[in-house]
DNA sequence: ACGCCATCGTGAAACGATTCACACGCTTGC
DNA sequence: GCAAGCGTGTGAATCGTTTCACGATGGCGT
């Protein structure tokens, strides 16, 4: 049996305006009347239809969150802060996942313009943003997680990388290391190019110090553990004492090689090791991991906000850029006795 | 400007029961129609409205998938197979986290009843399963998530954690250790209960071997640690050689417990430890983790798998349930040379 | 007693796609 | 020569909700 709110209306001996009404704008309504047709939904378990409203108000109340890869724990964290930013305005978030690829990308995106979603906040795969204005042409307002300037064009939210780069190669050269390594790649992802450049220019600026770049094919466990046995060698031979990892999976990688190969290099006392992204695996690591923290959550909120913003931007008006600034969280992998 | 089927209809010079066709069963129509219509739609840009559809066909085109918590490797894989499946009929998966929180569990629930999602896979909070019947009753398929035997009235695909539980306190008992301690908590968790169960049921057909229990408020890398560090006085004391975690983080967090604290405990020389759900960081922990693995992947598709069946299921028929066994990945955590 | 306002409710017209009974024009077969 | 059948296409009805112009009702001041 479906119900609907002729059902609804026809037992509570009303009009099916008047319980769209109790539904809505329950105070336009007497309250014994009210408390009648909530009665009705009640009896008959009325649960409202979506769709119709939905297609009535041509959008949507969901918003659409694509995200590169849903198993990493920024994008989840991002998604926490979205989803509660999105409640306060009684909207859903639809999570997404693109893994990386522009086709999944481009699929999802067909999906959530034919849902009519409210918005797409998204972590574009890459460079193609001609889909984006598409979507934005058609009246769904887009904006940008961690992908930020460099697209003047969209509302964004992003954190300054190439300013956390230099609070981790500052942090180190502080702590007296001079000859740094930077351990990432490829340089092609924004924000490992960003991160390198905030680094070296924190080199840049102090006399007498280097910094060397290791490049990686991606960014995970076993690539840092290869690019950590290669340094566990040169670190000797070439006075290496500080590494700077473009996230903490290589940074850990890195520290277990160093430690325990034959032949392994005391952390901090011989390389200090700062990583980037501050997820929880870094904390509790052997030695428990510097790394640079990003307000995650508070990105999510921000993309939300954003985009009501630009579902309300008069077209003359410029989309709205909003950069966090990183933050170091200091542990024992970088903080020698001495240092 | 707004585009619908009937700007595309009179741009094309058809009927919009023409348009119509050409969408959803272009063989009915004839080639130059549907070319005259396919150009119509590319000039104008014209994107079909789901909730228009949606409102006449009654059901959505998406599946929701519920889980206890995102950020978990277990339920993306499970996501990841699930999302693969449901594309091969044409359906999209709606992603949502409970949290392990009943009311972020039941506001999801309200959600996906007022979206009329095709049907709910859900890896449900905790014990009522009530407003899950209610789904049911109003038409919408239900299949349960890593969660089984004990709800005989839902479709469900689950993992054998008895069977799991035994796998890794057998293989423990091959190596020859004969104390064992199982780490892990809320008993109120079924998951960990049943390992539990299954653990104890091997060490109960083995003579002269014990095991017991530690518990956990809940399963992170931080209560692992803080179990290791009682474990590794009470090893020298008790004489436990062997140890099995409900979970990967609870593994990680003991072994690095035992191996770094003052008067360290080889693993596995002296203990031999077993995790559970095999991720990604147990196979690059300092001494690389024995864990049981569960088909994840297989897991998301197989009920998707039974949500279709469960769309046709005649009343009379019984829900079907789908167990896994798990399988164990053996590392050094638990093979010690002399083992 | 009368007009006037509020207060409450009504009911029909959208929203955009799908579907289905039907129509039109042609070939076939008897 | 005519019914039957086929291939194409039409257009109105339908899904369930919201909205809005418009009644109905009753209380108030004059």
């Amino acid at each position: 049996m479906v119900v609907s709110v002729r059902e609804v209306a026809a037992r509570a001996g009303v009009s099916v305006g008047t319980v769209s009404n109790v539904l809505n704008r329950p105070d336009h309504v007497r309250p014994e009347t009210v408390d009648r047709v909530r009665a009705a939904i009640e009896a008959l378990g009325y649960v409202p239809n979506a769709a119709a409203r939905q297609l009535r108000a041509g959008r949507s109340q969901s918003l659409a969150l694509l995200v590169l890869d849903v198993g990493n724990p920024f994008f989840t964290d991002v998604a926490r802060g979205a989803e509660a930013r999105a409640a306060d305005e009684g909207l859903t978030v639809l999570l997404a996942n693109s893994d990386e690829s522009p086709e999944r990308q481009a699929s999802h995106l067909d999906v959530f313009e034919r849902q009519r979603v409210g918005g797409v906040l998204i972590s574009p795969v890459d460079g193609d943003y001609s889909r984006l204005e598409e979507l934005r042409k058609h009246g769904i307002p887009v904006v940008l997680v961690d992908r930020g300037a460099d697209q003047a064009r969209f509302a964004s939210v992003s954190v300054d990388d190439v300013a956390g780069g230099a609070l981790a190669a500052r942090h180190l050269l502080d702590q007296g290391r001079r000859r740094l390594a930077f351990v990432g790649g490829p340089l092609r992802i924004g924000q490992v190019a960003d991160r390198f450049q905030g680094a070296s220019a924190a080199v840049a600026d102090h006399g007498g110090a280097t910094i060397q770049l290791f490049g990686t094919d991606e960014m995970s466990l076993d690539e840092g553990r290869r690019v950590g046995e290669a340094l566990r060698v040169l670190v000797r031979e070439t006075g290496i004492d500080g590494v700077v990892a473009a996230n903490d999976l290589l940074a850990i990688g890195i520290e277990r090689a160093l430690l325990f190969g034959p032949d392994p290099v005391r952390v901090p006392d011989e390389v200090a090791l700062v990583g980037y992204d501050d997820i929880s695996f870094a904390a509790s690591a052997v030695v428990p991991i510097t790394s640079v923290r990003q307000p995650r959550e508070l990105i999510g909120a921000t993309a939300v906000e954003l985009l009501l913003e630009e579902a309300s931007r008069p077209a003359d008006a410029a989309p709205r850029h909003v950069v966090y600034e990183p933050e170091l969280v200091v542990r024992a992998s970088s903080t020698s006795a001495g240092g």
